[in-house]
DNA sequence: AAAACTACCTGAGTGC
DNA sequence: TGCACTCAGGTAGTTT
């Protein structure tokens, strides 16, 4: 589920309830996530949440003593509960605010993680070798157009590589290439620069104007609140196989590359 | 170095 | 109803 526009939807929801407050206690329901949530997670409780941010799709919580990581995986989700709200099936984890509120991490696939970072999270194995921000100064026509010199890869799978920019995952992927007019099958070092220049305009419009919209639901993704987002709407191509496309009303096709769904227009993206 | 593929896991949907 | 199968928003790690 949760592509970049989800996780930041998901953080600036959570943002108020946590930023400034003490973590009461940290219950771990089931520790079996990506990586066993570790016992230091634990070391978060009496501590004062001072800065909530995202680097990535991950969420990243400081405190005096260290930083917790959350991750969202395929099927996470963040909500801000009453304490005494009753668990449900894949609540694996629940953070009680002195105030009495509680983050659930809910995960039915078990993909997300929860960790305990000492020290600065940058230097974490999880987050040192990302490449930069799509929505960041960081990501220019330049960094995109050395990442893919000599790539004989597809422009989908280079910009999908956390390497190259981080955040753009499959529903993105398809959208912003639709929205630069590129085939996603290219070679990319055979794209050229302009239209590069394109890709990256597209990549920050696609992703801005989701989160805007509070995301992406394609199936079960909801906020902090528990609400959906609304950029489904707006999706040009992703999952719409066999419909017209919204710009040349050819039917939308549905390719696999690299064992995911890419969805795009043969006739307007070449 | 880069590309291809595997693995992790549950639930929803489809076809028989 | 039930079984077998496919597919799904991510990404670290291994193999080629």
């Amino acid at each position: 589920m949760p592509e970049l526009p989800e996780v930041e939807t998901t953080l600036r929801g959570v943002l108020p309830h946590v930023i400034g407050k003490k973590v009461r206690e940290v219950m771990v329901r089931d520790k079996r996530m990506r990586w066993p949530v570790p016992d230091e997670i634990h070391e978060i409780e009496g501590c004062r949440i001072e800065s909530g941010e995202r680097r990535a799709k991950y969420m990243l919580f400081g405190t005096a003593k260290g930083t917790l990581l959350l991750h969202l995986g395929m099927s996470g989700n963040l909500r801000v509960l009453p304490a005494d709200t009753p668990f449900k099936k894949h609540d694996h984890m629940a953070i009680t605010m002195e105030d009495g509120r509680q983050l659930r991490l809910h995960d039915p696939r078990r993909f997300g993680a929860a960790l305990w970072i000492e020290g600065d999270p940058a230097e974490h194995a999880l987050l040192k070798d990302l490449g930069p921000e799509p929505l960041g100064e960081e990501f220019t026509v330049e960094t995109l157009h050395a990442a893919c010199a000599g790539k004989t890869a597809a422009i989908k799978q280079v910009i999908m590589d956390a390497h190259v920019v981080v955040g753009v995952g499959n529903i993105y992927a398809s959208e912003a290439l639709f929205m630069a007019g590129i085939d996603p099958r290219q070679p990319a070092g055979k794209v050229s620069k302009p239209r590069l220049t394109k890709l990256v305009q597209a990549i920050r419009k696609v992703l801005a104007a989701s989160i805007k919209m509070g995301g992406t639901t394609l199936r079960d993704f909801v906020n902090e609140s528990g609400e959906p987002g609304y950029f489904k709407q707006t999706l040009r191509v992703y999952d719409r196989e066999g419909e017209p496309c919204r710009v040349c009303e050819a039917p939308v096709k549905r390719i696999v590359q690299g064992q995911r769904a890419t969805y795009f227009c043969p006739k307007c993206q070449k």
